[in-house]
DNA sequence: TTATTCATTGGTATCGTTTACAATTGAGTA
DNA sequence: TACTCAATTGTAAACGATACCAATGAATAA
């Protein structure tokens, strides 16, 4: 592959010369310009990002550690970062945490080498404690879907339990009292929130939270329809279910629709994230939206200002979970 | 940061033997390879991937150029190309080329840039011109999801026409006389194979395919939607439904259910991808499965082996679309 | 004419590594 | 005591770009 000396020669002109081309310097000839340009295409001549990085200590580049590329949570998430980063000519490297530890680890330390100075990171397995030093270590890093007290104004986080007790709150304001939780058995921070959530909307209503009515599996429909199945095996008296994510909602609504268990007539359910799925399904799903675009695109907007050294809130971005409703909860 | 020159100082050795520590040489000694491992923990060493890359000749990155990261179909697609490049220790750098000229072509430069020997390029809107030079150019580059006769050796594809074929036949033989087509707007290959392999199902089988029966909004679950409203106004008599992807097999779901009608018991649906989606939905998609997994694990092994110079086949690689039976076709 | 300005241009140090090659060390051997 | 040899170690040249600074030469002003 030619470079910037193969250039230089072929169109008789010094690199420095080449490079100001390539850079769009004002300082270069028409005559130059124009040599260096044929040149460049003659030789099919490719300018090298290393060299560039390494010389201009800056690789344009913004890492992203994600949980799972395949997720479509994580692929909203991606595009609305790819998005910031394009409307700022920059470029984006992504890795897989899979939520365990040593691949957390592994991501950030890569990014850092590629000197990513823009850092989204979306960790549930790494300690603060770790995940602090990193961000001290990196001006431009900010923590996405995750409060850290000590660097909050680095975070850009959704309030989980204000997230399930608006969601448990809406559903025994329809009437209903026998309500299931299906969780989680990742055992990170926002499936803990969403418990308590769930849990504080009940005593707070005079209910008591009950350890039959919580069933906890993988996070993705076939945990849904295991956890729907268990709670049905139970034999207890559930009027509406509050699920983890949609996903789960499926799984469940799936089980419901095998046991000829009809949504919502003889069972409500309330799903998390509105995901795209929450509209795929039927019927359409009454659930709780995690605005994961606007929270990527503003943890975003945050990195790239704390490395331009530009003002920052102090403040921490908690976003706020909102109800979405649609055909899935009935009020009794 | 620190270099390596930092490093060197601080542990009194030379960068040479620094070095040698980084990359695991058996030629240091192990007075030395404490030393050096004491200081980069004591300085934070963080290896600069860029200059690395720069003298190296290879940045250990493999390429990626998807439709759109946010959509699971690709979702599935970069994970399985990351599970096989961290088994080759190499991670990648994803761009989104949206089935758009300008995106892809810009995103390939950006990838040769950065000195991805290894390419795998899902694009629809480049030429095949455009891409055989960017095959000749970068020998490590493979083309997924499209088959250009030039480069078939660097191709890696489904049998597009088979699919609807296979699908159309299968409705076909299950009594289906008056068969749909809900497609895609998007004016690419795959929706001319899936297209021609549809109308020719019907035509081997002595049926007429009619411009009525066919439908092309946007392939995703609201062009199902809009698609087969539109199908319903013309109130035409139709049995069963084949769509160009399961994202519009849901839409045409969520529109039948909306006007009560009841799949499969009173129209029949055929999907398109078997992606997750397909098992999210009542009733499960009967569908056509492209395996996305195991052709982007294979197209990554093939590009794998170019660069290493290893043997590779002289076929090309087209995979077999088969059907998955679920529960939205009925025969009649 | 000479001095001054200004636009271009080229030479070269630099970024942080790897690696070929030469130099050094020190133990073992003649 | 000198010599050999293997094991370590250091020096310095790349890799491909950017950017500072000095040099060039034409145009303008005095």
């Amino acid at each position: 592959m030619s470079t910037i000396k193969d250039v230089a020669k072929d169109a008789g002109v010094s690199i420095a010369t080449v490079s100001r081309v390539i850079n769009n310097s004002p300082k270069a000839s028409k005559k130059s310009v124009e040599a260096v340009k044929k040149s460049m295409q003659a030789l099919g001549y490719r300018p090298n990002a290393n060299a560039r990085a390494l010389v201009s200590q800056n690789s344009n580049t913004i890492g992203v550690l994600v949980g799972d590329i395949s997720d479509p949570f994580f692929g909203t998430m991606i595009k609305a970062i790819d998005n910031i980063a394009r409307e700022n000519d920059k470029h984006i490297l992504i890795g897989n945490g899979y939520h365990q530890v040593e691949n957390e680890r592994a991501v950030i330390e890569l990014l850092i080498n590629n000197r990513c100075d823009t850092l989204i990171v979306h960790s549930k397995a790494l300690s603060d404690q770790e995940l602090i030093e990193f961000a001290t270590e990196i001006p431009g890093m900010v923590i996405i879907n995750r409060m850290i007290p000590e660097i909050a104004s680095r975070c850009v986080a959704l309030d989980n339990f204000k997230g399930t007790y608006l969601a448990t709150e809406f559903l025994i304001h329809q009437g209903h009292k026998d309500i299931a939780w299906i969780s989680s058995n990742h055992d990170i921070e926002d499936s803990l929130q969403r418990k308590l959530g769930y849990m504080q909307a009940l005593t707070d209503n005079n209910l008591v939270p009950k350890p039959d009515y919580m069933e906890f599996e993988q996070p993705d429909a076939t945990g849904g329809e295991r956890a729907m199945s268990n709670l049905l095996a139970k034999n207890i008296n559930i009027s509406a279910v509050l699920t983890y994510n949609d996903y789960m909602a499926a799984g469940t609504l799936a089980t419901l629709n095998n046991n000829e268990i009809r949504v919502p007539e003889q069972i409500s359910i309330l799903g998390f994230d509105d995901g795209m799925i929450a509209t795929l399904v039927q019927p359409k799903l009454t659930t709780v939206r995690y605005p994961i675009q606007l929270m990527a695109e503003q943890a975003t907007r945050l990195s790239l200002a704390l490395v331009n050294k530009q003002p920052v809130p102090a403040q921490p971005t908690l976003f706020n979970p909102i109800l979405i409703k649609r055909q899935s909860v009935k009020s009794l």
